[in-house]
DNA sequence: GTCTATAGCTTGATAGAC
DNA sequence: GTCTATCAAGCTATAGAC
């Protein structure tokens, strides 16, 4: 009569789910989609390619269901670094580069302190985004409200930009923030081990400034031009 | 007696080769190495899928040969856009904003007028930089060179900078520089139309120019903080 | 919830006719 | 140089036992 209620499932099913998830993000971010097989996931969870159907109804679901898990935790997060600044600042708001701190930040920061599977995750949007075949339509469904939040506040603090010039920023930012946390070992290569890709603490040293630089430099420029 | 020489292919056999690179290059960069089947790639290109084997050896052997095709005529490009301006400067050298200039407008160039093709390789370019699979050794191998030859000319312009910044300062360009030729339509979904992924020019107008000020405002940072 | 078994295809590669 | 035929292997997905 008192049956375990479908709503609240087993712990150990619930266990089986999370190793797929994360052996899924794993690979999917080593090989990008189509180099990966349900059967090496499933291997890799230590559990039944079987489950992958059962779970999650078929191998691109799962691939929804990686990225599904962790990006509303981020932008939440990227929301709660905005708010934070925006409480403390002026009647002005923020600052550029505080702004754009708080959209870089929190990557660094899961990045550090989150585990291989943040890593993982990261390194899959990283190749997402620069693929066509997902990069237009599954990063928009993501990530457009968390950006056009994010340029909303700089518009706000510099309001003679124009549009073109906010969206090329993001663009900009978009490019060098996915690259960075791709970690392919490029840099390293070409360095000769002076620079590491996954020195991450580097890299938030110097983006948030590179970008903030290139953003005002874009806006002068535009209004030198206009003057003439 | 008198046999075609085997170092000299028929006219017929160079066309078909041709056009199994072509449809690699346009499959490959919509949907990724492991995405494409040989097969699928011999039907675009009109072609038997047994010739893959014949004139490459196999999938992989492909791949490398639709990298290989663009990357040298790409760099010397670059070299030379370079050397131009080497010679048409003072002392001093080029500009940190003409040599960034030289490194990213032969990509603009050849997009803009070299063909689908030429748009095919970039974003296959794109792909493979954020992707852990080949973005460290593949490319590497293709771009090393050129990338030291062209950083070379930033620090004999700015002898002040160091290893460590003008990295970054690649590092940050090649993300940018690769998701502009990705064209994965992201910003014009963001944008609501505003700004085109194709709009190759209005990036080329902005990209330089926002990378030198990224570039000059780490070094500056660098000497202030050495300075307290 | 988990697993076995397997259906039904597709894969990359190749041997050999033409 | 090109194509047919085919192989062994691997694929996703699913039906059904436990």
């Amino acid at each position: 009569m008192a049956d375990t209620p479908p709503s609240r499932p087993s712990r150990r099913g619930e266990r089986t789910r999370e190793s797929l998830l994360d052996a899924a993000e794993k690979l999917f971010a080593e090989m990008s989609f189509h180099g990966v097989t349900v059967r090496a996931i499933a291997k890799e969870a230590g559990a039944d390619p079987a489950l992958v159907a059962y779970y999650f109804g078929g191998k691109r679901e799962l691939f929804d269901a990686v990225l599904e898990r962790r990006g509303a935790v981020l932008n939440r997060y990227r929301i709660a670094e905005l708010e934070e600044i925006e409480a403390h600042a002026g009647p002005e708001g923020p600052s550029p580069e505080e702004i754009i701190t708080a959209f870089t930040h929190p990557l660094l920061e899961l990045s550090a302190t989150g585990g291989d599977g943040w890593k993982s995750y990261f390194s899959l949007i990283g190749q997402i985004t620069n693929t066509p075949e997902w990069g237009g339509e599954v990063m928009s469904k993501y990530f457009d409200p968390i950006a056009n939040r994010f340029l909303e506040a700089l518009r706000k603090r510099v309001p003679e930009v124009t549009k073109e010039d906010l969206y090329w920023t993001y663009h900009f930012l978009s490019g060098a923030l996915v690259l960075t946390y791709a970690e392919t070992g490029r840099i390293d290569r070409l360095s000769g081990g002076v620079c590491r890709s996954t020195d991450i603490a580097s890299i938030q040293e110097r983006l948030p400034g590179f970008i903030t630089a290139g953003f005002l430099n874009m806006v002068e420029r535009r209004k030198a031009k206009e003057q003439s």
